[in-house]
DNA sequence: CAGTATCCAAATTGATACTG
DNA sequence: CAGTATCAATTTGGATACTG
């Protein structure tokens, strides 16, 4: 399961992954996607990343309602899974880059229905005359 | 006790959908799908639910690491949500079935790429030998 | 059968302040 | 900039017992 880049135990991971079930070892497909996908933030997350690599400070402004602890907190589980790699240049001031694998990029169909249905349901809810957003 | 945000909650869905954000008015296509999506077991129990009309135990049953409650209050905010519609039968011994809405069935493309995924996550995990399992 | 009710532990999350 | 640390409040979830 450990396919990330860093060969880590993970002594905290206890603190950052506490009720998850190890991923994919579950009953059927979509259990197994909720394993990897199941945060709240993971999916607006890695769809963001989806157009390539982002600061964290970026991701914090795509993902308002969601504090910088959270978005710190799922950025790690989904390193912690593969989905992600995170890449410290050494400057100062600090820059840090996120990037989704090839594992992350294969999530790129489930993430993409996910926007379609959810802007869908969005022109729904607004009327069928407001402006569709790209989120 | 003063509920000074702005806007006024339903008293029972103080309930059940307590830290949630009203359905649909987020900030991008994929949070709009996660505020109906966005619970544990309900993409599976929508999985499910693809099939055709399902009874409480059999959902049970086929979710068997949810338990009782968790599916009868993940069900509860998908009815409220307009999901699925639950239909009692007026019988002794009672019986109630679950079955989605025109609405509900529209989540089928995201469900399905999401269970194709994960099959394939799984077939990665437990080896490319191993038979796939229909769930 | 299809739930509720209750208790309780554990986990999630936000807010805020601080740091290399 | 990119985080941690800490505290507190909320929510989740399991176990168990009970009911129309």
């Amino acid at each position: 399961m450990n396919v990330s880049v860093q060969t880590e135990i993970e002594p905290q991971a206890a603190e950052t992954r506490p009720r998850r079930r190890p991923a994919g070892r579950t009953g059927c497909g979509v259990e197994a996607t909720l394993s990897v996908l199941g945060g709240v933030w993971k999916p607006v997350l890695l769809f963001h990343l989806l157009r390539g690599k982002l600061r964290f400070n970026a991701l914090c402004r795509l993902t308002p309602r969601a504090t910088q602890r959270m978005i710190t907190l799922q950025l790690r589980e989904l390193e912690n899974d593969g989905v992600l790699r995170r890449i410290v240049y050494p400057e100062v001031p600090p820059k840090v880059e996120y990037e989704l694998t090839e594992f992350g990029r294969s999530l790129e169909p489930v993430l993409l229905s996910m926007r379609a249905w959810g802007e869908a349901f969005q022109a729904r809810m607004d009327g069928p005359d407001k402006p569709t957003r790209t989120c």
